[in-house]
DNA sequence: CTTCTTACA
DNA sequence: TGTAAGAA
């Protein structure tokens, strides 16, 4: 059996409309998800949005905390900030001089524009710290973890 | 027909 | 969150 297609479980091949069945909820709401910063969805240059399997299954885990456990958005953006980034991606002391996301905010660092040198050119949806909880066990630990705080 | 952006109820 | 307009 040879190897076809070289898909896996990370690889962007739903459309919106097909993803957001299968997590169940709006095409609407899904771009307002990504707006909102939880989620990165595969977007070709100027082109439609593309997800992967564990991108819904990411998007499942966030409906669930959402709308069953009544977590808002906003708190899992904050959530998210938390994430310490430089530590994650070692990056060098000289690009936590001027990055937004070490010197610390409310938004999870791949909402920012600007980024520093070390970030310039990595893309944040297959970004270690994007994916350093994809599952939704990583998710809920870490959403437990920082509760008390909010 | 699907998706995109932007806007508004 | 839903709905809509106009463009692609």
């Amino acid at each position: 059996m040879a190897t076809i297609n070289q898909t896996d479980n990370n690889t962007p091949v739903y459309s919106i409309s097909a993803a957001a069945k299968l997590v169940g909820i709006s095409v609407h709401t899904m771009r307002m998800y990504e707006k909102e910063g939880l989620i990165i969805p595969f977007k070709p240059k100027g082109r439609n949005r593309l997800y992967s399997y564990n991108d819904v299954e990411r998007l499942k885990c966030m409906r669930v905390h959402i709308k069953e456990k009544k977590i808002s958005i906003n708190a899992i953006k904050t959530i998210y900030s938390f994430l310490p980034c430089w530590k994650i991606i070692d990056c060098p002391e000289e690009d936590r001089e001027n990055c937004e996301a070490y010197a610390g905010s409310d938004l999870p660092c791949w909402m920012y524009n600007q980024k520093n040198s070390f970030c310039k050119d990595l893309d944040c949806r297959t970004c270690e710290v994007y994916l350093s909880f994809k599952n939704c066990d990583q998710i809920k630990d870490e959403i437990n973890k920082h509760l008390r705080r909010l």
